[in-house]
DNA sequence: AACCAGGAATGTA
DNA sequence: TACATTCATGGT
Protein backbone atom coordinates (compact mmCIF):
# COMPACT_ATOMS: atom_id res chain seq x y z
CA UNK A 1 0.00 0.00 0.00
CA UNK A 2 1.37 3.36 -1.13
CA UNK A 3 2.12 5.70 1.70
CA UNK A 4 -1.11 8.33 1.56
CA UNK A 5 -0.05 9.54 4.95
CA UNK A 6 2.15 11.43 2.67
CA UNK A 7 0.40 13.59 0.78
CA UNK A 8 -0.04 17.28 1.15
CA UNK A 9 -2.65 18.07 -1.35
CA UNK A 10 -4.89 15.19 0.42
CA UNK A 11 -4.92 16.18 4.06
CA UNK A 12 -4.81 13.20 5.66
CA UNK A 13 -8.25 12.87 8.59
CA UNK A 14 -6.61 9.37 9.86
CA UNK A 15 -3.27 11.09 11.97
CA UNK A 16 -5.18 13.28 13.68
CA UNK A 17 -8.48 10.30 14.40
CA UNK A 18 -5.08 8.20 15.57
CA UNK A 19 -4.16 10.98 18.28
CA UNK A 20 -7.30 11.17 19.55
CA UNK A 21 -7.75 7.93 20.23
CA UNK A 22 -4.09 7.28 21.59
CA UNK A 23 -4.85 10.27 24.04
CA UNK A 24 -8.18 8.68 24.57
CA UNK A 25 -6.23 5.61 25.69
CA UNK A 26 -3.63 6.30 27.55
CA UNK A 27 -3.99 10.22 28.33
CA UNK A 28 -1.45 12.53 29.32
CA UNK A 29 1.99 11.51 29.00
CA UNK A 30 3.96 14.52 30.20
CA UNK A 31 7.12 13.93 29.09
CA UNK A 32 9.86 16.45 30.02
CA UNK A 33 8.23 18.64 32.69
CA UNK A 34 10.34 20.62 34.24
CA UNK A 35 13.84 20.10 34.85
CA UNK A 36 15.30 23.01 32.91
CA UNK A 37 15.98 22.95 29.02
CA UNK A 38 19.65 21.98 29.22
CA UNK A 39 18.53 18.90 31.23
CA UNK A 40 16.26 18.27 28.55
CA UNK A 41 18.63 17.96 26.11
CA UNK A 42 21.34 16.39 27.54
CA UNK A 43 18.11 13.91 28.61
CA UNK A 44 17.69 13.83 24.59
CA UNK A 45 21.15 12.93 23.91
CA UNK A 46 21.38 10.20 27.04
CA UNK A 47 18.36 8.43 25.99
CA UNK A 48 19.63 7.62 22.38
CA UNK A 49 19.31 3.81 21.78
CA UNK A 50 18.36 3.56 25.56
CA UNK A 51 16.14 3.52 27.72
CA UNK A 52 15.12 6.69 29.54
CA UNK A 53 15.31 5.07 32.91
CA UNK A 54 18.72 4.60 32.45
CA UNK A 55 19.19 8.19 31.19
CA UNK A 56 17.60 8.94 33.63
CA UNK A 57 20.25 7.79 36.01
CA UNK A 58 23.13 9.38 33.67
CA UNK A 59 20.98 12.25 34.17
CA UNK A 60 21.28 11.94 38.17
CA UNK A 61 24.77 11.42 37.77
CA UNK A 62 25.46 14.50 36.22
CA UNK A 63 23.49 16.65 38.41
CA UNK A 64 25.34 14.86 41.38
CA UNK A 65 28.53 15.14 39.75
CA UNK A 66 27.15 19.38 39.54
CA UNK A 67 27.84 19.08 35.84
CA UNK A 68 24.45 19.76 34.58
CA UNK A 69 25.14 23.56 33.88
CA UNK A 70 26.59 24.11 30.17
CA UNK A 71 29.28 26.40 32.17
CA UNK A 72 30.11 23.47 34.45
CA UNK A 73 30.37 20.98 31.92
CA UNK A 74 32.42 23.27 29.33
CA UNK A 75 35.03 23.09 32.49
CA UNK A 76 34.28 19.45 32.55
CA UNK A 77 36.87 16.96 31.12
CA UNK A 78 35.51 14.20 29.20
CA UNK A 79 36.51 11.66 31.39
CA UNK A 80 34.45 13.10 34.63
CA UNK A 81 31.63 13.24 31.90
CA UNK A 82 32.02 9.33 31.59
CA UNK A 83 32.16 8.90 34.91
CA UNK A 84 28.45 10.74 35.74
CA UNK A 85 26.82 9.43 32.46
CA UNK A 86 27.78 5.51 32.56
CA UNK A 87 24.45 3.75 32.64
CA UNK A 88 23.38 5.21 29.70
CA UNK A 89 25.55 3.20 27.66
CA UNK A 90 27.60 4.74 24.32
CA UNK A 91 29.21 7.11 27.19
CA UNK A 92 32.42 7.64 25.57
CA UNK A 93 30.48 9.26 22.18
CA UNK A 94 27.86 10.57 24.24
CA UNK A 95 30.13 12.24 26.68
CA UNK A 96 31.76 13.97 23.40
CA UNK A 97 28.42 14.79 21.82
CA UNK A 98 27.32 16.57 25.15
CA UNK A 99 30.92 18.34 25.54
CA UNK A 100 30.53 19.62 21.84
CA UNK A 101 27.10 21.23 22.52
CA UNK A 102 28.03 23.05 25.45
CA UNK A 103 31.24 24.10 23.67
CA UNK A 104 29.37 25.25 20.71
CA UNK A 105 26.63 27.08 22.96
CA UNK A 106 29.66 28.96 24.86
CA UNK A 107 31.37 29.59 22.09
CA UNK A 108 28.50 31.41 19.85
CA UNK A 109 26.25 32.02 22.42
CA UNK A 110 28.31 32.98 24.87
CA UNK A 111 26.76 30.08 27.09
CA UNK A 112 23.35 31.31 26.59
CA UNK A 113 20.85 28.54 25.05
CA UNK A 114 18.42 31.65 24.75
CA UNK A 115 20.59 32.76 21.73
CA UNK A 116 20.12 29.54 20.22
CA UNK A 117 16.87 29.39 20.25
CA UNK A 118 16.09 32.97 19.26
CA UNK A 119 16.99 31.61 15.94
CA UNK A 120 14.57 30.74 13.09
CA UNK A 121 12.90 27.74 13.66
CA UNK A 122 14.11 26.33 10.49
CA UNK A 123 17.78 27.61 10.82
CA UNK A 124 17.66 26.00 14.06
CA UNK A 125 16.61 22.88 12.92
CA UNK A 126 19.75 23.07 10.44
CA UNK A 127 21.87 24.29 13.09
CA UNK A 128 21.08 21.49 15.66
CA UNK A 129 21.45 18.71 12.79
CA UNK A 130 25.11 20.13 12.25
CA UNK A 131 26.28 19.07 15.56
CA UNK A 132 27.85 16.09 16.48
CA UNK A 133 25.28 13.32 17.69
CA UNK A 134 22.30 15.40 16.91
CA UNK A 135 20.09 13.36 13.73
CA UNK A 136 17.07 14.36 13.13
CA UNK A 137 15.15 12.52 16.05
CA UNK A 138 17.28 14.47 18.64
CA UNK A 139 17.42 17.58 17.09
CA UNK A 140 13.01 17.53 16.54
CA UNK A 141 13.13 16.43 20.18
CA UNK A 142 14.96 19.34 21.72
CA UNK A 143 12.67 21.64 19.01
CA UNK A 144 9.34 20.09 20.53
CA UNK A 145 10.22 19.47 24.35
CA UNK A 146 12.91 21.93 24.89
CA UNK A 147 12.96 24.65 22.44
CA UNK A 148 9.41 24.82 22.25
CA UNK A 149 8.82 24.92 18.41
CA UNK A 150 6.19 23.04 16.58
CA UNK A 151 7.66 20.12 14.94
CA UNK A 152 7.19 16.32 14.98
CA UNK A 153 9.52 13.45 16.27
CA UNK A 154 9.81 10.50 13.92
CA UNK A 155 11.60 7.27 16.00
CA UNK A 156 11.06 3.58 15.54
CA UNK A 157 7.73 3.29 17.07
CA UNK A 158 5.90 5.85 15.07
CA UNK A 159 7.59 3.84 11.94
CA UNK A 160 6.40 0.46 13.26
CA UNK A 161 2.76 2.15 14.20
CA UNK A 162 2.12 3.46 11.06
CA UNK A 163 3.63 -0.12 9.08
CA UNK A 164 1.06 -1.73 10.96
CA UNK A 165 -1.75 0.15 10.82
CA UNK A 166 -0.76 -0.02 6.71
CA UNK A 167 -0.38 3.21 6.57
CA UNK A 168 3.24 3.16 5.01
CA UNK A 169 5.52 1.26 3.21
CA UNK A 170 8.34 1.46 6.22
CA UNK A 171 11.19 2.77 4.61
CA UNK A 172 9.84 6.17 3.71
CA UNK A 173 12.59 8.88 4.89
CA UNK A 174 12.25 10.84 7.99
CA UNK A 175 11.27 14.20 6.07
CA UNK A 176 8.54 12.90 4.40
CA UNK A 177 6.99 11.14 7.87
CA UNK A 178 7.29 14.66 9.54
CA UNK A 179 5.51 16.51 6.80
CA UNK A 180 3.03 13.69 6.77
CA UNK A 181 1.99 14.78 10.35
CA UNK A 182 3.07 18.33 10.02
CA UNK A 183 0.66 19.16 7.48
CA UNK A 184 -2.33 17.73 8.75
CA UNK A 185 -2.04 18.76 12.57
CA UNK A 186 -2.58 21.91 14.14
CA UNK A 187 1.23 23.38 14.55
CA UNK A 188 0.55 23.17 18.05
CA UNK A 189 3.68 22.28 20.33
CA UNK A 190 2.34 20.87 22.84
CA UNK A 191 -0.35 18.45 20.89
CA UNK A 192 2.77 17.51 18.94
CA UNK A 193 4.97 16.51 21.61
CA UNK A 194 1.82 14.59 23.22
CA UNK A 195 1.27 13.06 20.03
CA UNK A 196 4.88 11.53 20.09
CA UNK A 197 5.02 10.74 23.75
CA UNK A 198 1.66 8.63 22.82
CA UNK A 199 2.92 6.78 20.49
CA UNK A 200 6.02 6.10 22.43
CA UNK A 201 3.99 4.70 25.26
CA UNK A 202 1.82 2.42 22.80
CA UNK A 203 4.87 1.00 21.10
CA UNK A 204 6.01 0.25 24.44
CA UNK A 205 3.33 -1.58 25.40
CA UNK A 206 3.84 -3.95 22.57
CA UNK A 207 0.45 -3.95 21.34
CA UNK A 208 -0.18 -5.87 23.76
CA UNK A 209 -3.50 -4.31 25.83
CA UNK A 210 -5.21 -1.94 23.58
CA UNK A 211 -6.69 -2.03 19.89
CA UNK A 212 -5.98 1.12 18.57
CA UNK A 213 -7.10 0.58 14.79
CA UNK A 214 -9.76 -2.29 13.56
CA UNK A 215 -7.98 -4.65 11.21
CA UNK A 216 -4.36 -3.51 12.38
CA UNK A 217 -1.78 -6.09 14.12
CA UNK A 218 -2.91 -4.05 17.08
CA UNK A 219 -6.47 -6.22 17.64
CA UNK A 220 -5.76 -8.40 20.18
CA UNK A 221 -7.21 -11.21 18.11
CA UNK A 222 -4.53 -10.92 15.38
CA UNK A 223 -1.85 -13.05 14.28
CA UNK A 224 0.83 -11.04 15.00
CA UNK A 225 -0.41 -10.44 18.73
CA UNK A 226 -1.36 -13.90 19.27
CA UNK A 227 2.58 -14.62 18.89
CA UNK A 228 3.15 -12.71 21.77
CA UNK A 229 3.94 -8.87 20.16
CA UNK A 230 7.48 -9.64 19.67
CA UNK A 231 9.03 -7.27 17.36
C1' DA B 1 20.08 -15.63 27.67
C1' DA B 2 19.07 -13.22 23.63
C1' DC B 3 16.84 -9.04 22.93
C1' DC B 4 15.69 -4.32 23.30
C1' DA B 5 15.88 0.59 24.87
C1' DG B 6 12.59 7.71 23.24
C1' DG B 7 19.99 7.04 17.36
C1' DA B 8 23.74 8.71 14.89
C1' DA B 9 28.21 8.47 12.48
C1' DT B 10 31.06 6.12 9.50
C1' DG B 11 32.30 2.99 5.91
C1' DT B 12 31.37 0.23 1.86
C1' DA B 13 29.37 -0.81 -2.87
C1' DT C 1 21.04 5.75 -2.23
C1' DA C 2 20.98 1.61 0.70
C1' DC C 3 22.68 -1.44 3.97
C1' DA C 4 26.16 -3.05 7.69
C1' DT C 5 28.92 -1.94 11.69
C1' DT C 6 30.20 0.48 15.95
C1' DC C 7 29.16 2.48 20.29
C1' DA C 8 27.85 -0.19 25.61
C1' DT C 9 24.90 -0.37 29.87
C1' DG C 10 20.90 -2.46 32.19
C1' DG C 11 16.28 -4.62 32.45
C1' DT C 12 13.25 -8.54 30.86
Amino acid sequence: MRARVCSRDMPDERLRDLYERLYATYGPQGWWPSDGRFAMIAGGILTQRTSWRNAEQALHGLETAGLLSIEAMHAATVERIIESIRPAGFYRSKAQVLKGFVAHIVTRYRGALEGLFAQEPGVLRQELLSLRGVGPETADAILVYAAGVPTFVIDGYARRLLSRLGWIDGGEPYEQLRHAFLDVLPKDVELLGEYHALIVRHGKERCRAVPICAGCPLEPDCAWARQGGAR
